[in-house]
RNA sequence: GUCGGAGUGGCGGAAUGGCAGACGCGCUAGCUUGAGGUGCUAGUGCCCUACUAAUGGGCGUGGGGGUUCAAGUCCCCCCUCCGACACCA
């Protein structure tokens, strides 16, 4: 046999002797065993409903079973898509880390809410169904239907009554009761927290609120006022501009726009254009968002992500006149407005052409409509030069009444601040870049640190000229002066900004302000595949909420599916619904309260991530039919576990799934759960409480010369070079995936070795929040111990349980007790992996200590099983019942330990010399300095060792009881 | 460029500032076997040794400095890799 290449080519071969040869004995753990055993309890779970976790209230209610238990827990994995390419290894990595927590919580008393549903609507399942040419409903019953299967068959404990689907009318009837919600809601700053609209329209009526032109309500026309009410709400209609994706034919989300401007799923070219869409008023709630982070138990790796993308900057607006009246800046360094020597707005600036004067007319349209054709990808290369154009026109510098020209140029973005900056070269490197390249002044304002200048090789001076790049950061103000504001000397940025902002507002010439990088959230894809919107439109075209009577709005059945593609550079393409098309859904006859009158349904779909906004409740109440979960339901499972401080916020316990959600789903799901905690609908501010981010399962993949993927598992090593088909290839590091043809299926595991194997081996590989390469030939070692550990406790020939009732000795006893220890502590903490290596460590000490007959005392035997029921379920059932036990040892106590017999009499210890080992020495684990210091001193290793010094005349001596002597001579 | 994270045997990885390399793979030798494989037992960081073959010596956690009785772990500088953001005023 050749040399494998290590990615486990020997899979389904028969070369690891399962049943091959008949010299095995009969009773021995095989795959074959594994795979019989793991069936019959798989279907015992469920034929007893093992998994089932109890309501307080509800439909699943079970009060005194909710009372009976300690505490509730609320475990969530990120639900998948059910693609049509099936499970390979790396999915389910996550989904065993929280079995395993699941069912080691559920050992020590814990209610634990475990299941898993599918987020089957959106882009993967529409593009599936359109390659097969199959409805999307059939394929993806059929997808769900298989990975299902491929997930029973590792054993996860889930609660099967509460999965659910996106796609399923009765789930999504409340993604649309939800958006209705939110449509029918406001933001009120002042209360800091959305608000019923109709509160809203009350407070105008009654005058407690004035509108925005201080007219009174009633003498506003219905459309004045359906104009106001409009704009307030959080979810609406707006023209404005989006991201529009020819390729894919709907337009995207910012969050779904890669930095070289292409969509996130099919890597085509996004367009900005102005269309009518739904958004929602996502940055209504930007400080919340920021803030409540501080609540969350997340890495600061994913908060900081969400914190950069919400883009929060404390700065000020200033105005500065100009013929076409004021124009308004943002700058987050007012400090720096003595040294503004020019203004460039972005080129589709509304104040553009009013400023344009005849003389730059040309230059100026010649440069907007080269900056409009420009990709968004071509306006953010950063290292792309400069450019702009002069209007002709000046501004007045607020501070110093200088008239400074005002320019456009592509490296203002409209959608930031207002679209207008101040430009101070001296100060910020863009504009520093800027003013060079167009030669205008860069009068210095702060006297950089002699550092500084040394740095950069130059002498310390003022004249700008000799500056190799724009300084920014503390050093005393210079040429910062006028009649009633002087900055000069003060060295502290901080105290420059206020003052400036200080002087500008008290002469209504600005003011303090926050701005946010975060947009409204674009929520309305062309597409099928997805909720449709709970909105029609009147003959006005104006929305409407359909009433939640009316709800759920089902999906049309349609065979023509397929969205409109555009060729993917066709920027001036429109979008077409599918939708659309079927003009007998589209209209429809309905009295909203004033009569009988005809509607036209919305014909957009919600986005991919509608569904995934809010899953976790309906997991809580999966079958309520009154509402979307009911809110004793919800308070139990949501709200903090009584272990936990006061303040928690609530929200699902632990939270397990990729880093590459840490923007979209986790940005959009809080901003839904927090729009129905305002509206009073759930008790938990935050919808995941702690979260963990698994890593990722990685492989080699080989590329031949062509760049193409070859099969990673006919590759060989030969003297350090990797050969495909007698062809050197080259080796990539990446993730496991079908299109790189090193994709391992769970199913060659089972057949190879069984679940428990798969199980024990992706959490005994490294830490779970690591990503690590798979190696199926390491998977071995794993089945290796699960056949030492049936050994230990079944005779290979007969099949007979191998216990007996000896006191174990004391050294296995206390081995025991120590890794009962560790193994809770690494447990809990997620820490698997040393979790089995302490469990391995113990299976070996006890299999090479069996008594005479080769059996193991029962004191030992259960508490190994027990123990490693959480990692290896069906082994574990299995040992436990040739125990002699009948029930399932799913709600058993996991074993406690005795701290008695934590501590040795006697330990022994290192002695250093000059902090190296030369010797060890037993003492009793109680010694005191002295005592250990006595018996050291008294060793003739040490003595040796110390080389003829005088132990009395040490330079030093070091001794940490119960752990270890350095002796200084 | 900015902000995160990480560099430990042939490989995956262990180590509250206190015995570096737990556990697994692989490899070596032996047992089992007619043979191969499975299974089992023992060994396995690198180097040195006719002065000590054992309770031996030296060197070892990306590189360089530092703190400390003691550093993989803490501090400073540098290198490499991975990830996120990227003209955000």
């Amino acid at each position: 046999m050749p040399e494998t290449t290590g990615i486990g080519w020997t899979i389904g071969m028969s070369d690891h002797g399962d049943n091959t040869f008949d010299d095995q004995p009969t009773f021995r753990y095989s795959a074959a065993s594994a795979q019989d055993i793991e069936r019959r309890w798989q279907d015992r779970w469920e034929a007893e409903g093992t998994f089932e976790a109890p309501n307080p209230a509800g439909p699943l209610a079970d009060p005194e079973r909710t009372e009976e238990l300690r505490d509730k827990l609320f475990v969530l994995d990120m639900f998948p898509y059910p693609s049509g390419a099936g499970l390979h290894v790396g999915h389910p990595l996550g989904y065993i880390g929280t079995d395993v927590y699941s069912r080691f919580k559920r050992m020590t008393g814990h209610n634990v809410l475990y299941t898993m549903g599918f987020d089957a609507f959106g882009l993967p399942a529409e593009q599936y169904a359109v390659q097969t040419g199959q409805h999307p409903a059939i394929t993806t019953d059929a997808n769900v239907a298989n990975m299902r299967r491929q997930l029973r068959r590792l054993g996860l404990s889930h609660d099967r009554r509460r999965s659910i689907s996106t796609t399923d009318p009765d789930y999504y009837r409340w993604t649309q009761w939800i958006f209705t919600q939110i449509f029918n809601s406001w933001y009120d700053v002042e209360a800091s927290r959305a608000r019923p609209i109709a509160e809203l329209v009350a407070e105008f009526e009654s005058g407690t609120r004035t509108t925005p032109d201080g007219q009174a309500w009633s003498d506003l026309s219905s459309d004045a006022r359906r104009e106001i009410i409009d704009g307030h709400r959080l979810a609406y209609v707006s023209e404005a501009p989006v991201n529009w994706c020819p390729g894919l034919g709907t337009v995207v989300a910012n969050e779904e726009v890669t930095a070289d401007g292409r969509s996130d799923r099919g890597n085509f070219p996004v367009f900005k254009r102005n269309m009518r869409q739904w958004m929602m008023r996502i940055t209504a709630y930007a400080d919340r968002l920021i803030d409540d982070l501080e609540l969350l138990d997340w890495s600061d790796a994913i908060k900081t992500m969400q914190r950069n993308w919400i883009g929060r900057s404390y700065g000020a607006r200033v105005d500065f006149a100009s013929a076409a009246g004021p124009i308004t800046v943002f700058t987050t360094r007012p400090d720096t407005l003595f040294g503004a020597t020019f203004i460039v707005l972005a080129p589709e600036h509304p104040l553009v052409d009013a400023l344009t004067t005849a003389e730059c007319a040309v230059s100026v349209a010649a440069y907007r409509q080269s900056a409009a054709a420009k990709k968004e990808a071509d306006r953010q290369d950063e290292t792309r030069e400069k450019t702009g154009v002069p209007t002709g026109s000046t501004a007045v510098n607020p501070l110093t009444g200088a008239e400074i020209p005002v320019w456009i140029a592509d490296y203002v973005l409209m959608g930031y601040g207002t679209g207008a900056i101040m430009a101070v070269p001296c100060g910020d490197q863009r504009d520093f870049e800027f003013a060079h390249r167009f030669n205008l002044p860069i009068p210095p304002i702060q006297q950089p640190p002699v550092e500084w200048f040394s740095d950069r090789s130059i002498e310390p001076t003022l004249d700008t000229s000799t500056w190799p790049e724009a300084f920014v950061g503390d050093a005393p103000y210079v040429n910062s002066a006028n009649d009633s504001l002087d900055l000069n000397g003060l060295s502290s940025v901080a105290e420059g900004k206020e003052q400036t902002t200080d002087w500008l507002a008290e002469r209504g010439l600005g003011e303090g302000t926050v701005t946010y990088k975060l947009r409204d959230w674009l929520f309305s894809r062309q597409r099928y595949w997805g909720e449709p919107f709970p909105i029609v439109y009147d003959d006005d075209g104006n929305p409407h909420a359909l009433p939640d009577e009316l709800l759920p709005v089902e999906l049309p059945d349609t065979d023509s599916f397929s969205p409109r593609t555009f060729d993917a550079d066709d920027e001036f393409s429109n979008p077409e619904s599918p939708l659309d098309r079927l003009s007998d859904w589209v209209e429809l006859t309905l009295d909203l309260g004033d009569g009988p009158r005809t509607y036209r349904r919305d014909t957009n779909v919600m986005p991919q991530w509608a569904g995934s906004c809010w899953y976790e409740l309906r997991y809580l109440d999966p079958t309520n039919s009154d509402c979307f979960v009911d809110p004793d339901v919800e308070r139990y499972w949501m709200g903090p576990q009584t272990e936990v401080r006061a303040d928690h916020p609530g929200g699902v316990d632990l939270y397990v799934g990729g880093v590459e959600h840490a923007v979209l789903h986790l940005l959009y799901a809080r901003f839904w759960h927090k729009v129905l905690y305002d509206l009073g609908h759930l008790s938990s501010k935050e919808p995941y409480a702690r979260l963990f981010n698994q890593g990722y399962i990685l492989a080699n993949a080989f590329k031949d010369e062509r760049g193409i993927y070859v099969d990673a598992f006919a590759v060989t090593e030969e003297d350090g070079h990797w050969i495909h088909d007698g062809q050197e290839v080259t080796r990539e590091w990446g993730k496991m995936g079908k299109s790189l043809k090193n994709a391992v299926s769970p199913d060659e595991m089972y057949d190879a070795y069984g679940a428990d194997t798969l199980r024990l081996y992706e959490m005994a590989m490294g830490p779970l929040d690591a990503s690590r390469p798979w190696e199926t030939r390491d998977v071995v070692g794993m089945y290796r111990f699960l056949q030492r550990l049936w050994r230990t406790m079944v005779d290979e020939s007969t099949g007979e349980s191998l216990v007996n009732d000896d006191t174990p000795d004391v050294e296995t006893r206390q081995l025991l007790h120590r890794t009962i220890d560790i193994v809770r502590t690494e447990m809990e903490a997620l820490r698997f992996n040393t979790a089995i290596a302490k469990l391995i460590e113990l299976n070996n000490h006890v299999t090479k200590n069996l008594n005479a007959n080769g059996s193991t005392p029962r004191e030992v035997a259960e508490v190994m099983t027990l123990m490693t029921a959480p990692l290896v379920p069906h082994i574990a059932e299995e040992l436990w019942s040739r125990l002699g036990h009948t029930e399932s040892l799913a709600y058993l106590g996991f074993p406690e330990a005795d701290p008695d017999l934590l501590v040795d009499d006697e330990i022994e210890i290192p002695v250093q010399i000059k902090g190296k080992v030369k010797a060890r020495i037993m003492v009793p684990a109680d010694a005191d300095e002295a005592t250990i210091q006595q018996i050291a001193l008294a060793d003739e290793r040490v003595l040796a060792a110390l080389d003829g010094v005088d132990p009395s005349a040490l330079r030093k001596v070091i001794i940490v009881p119960g752990r270890m002597v350095n002796l200084v001579p």
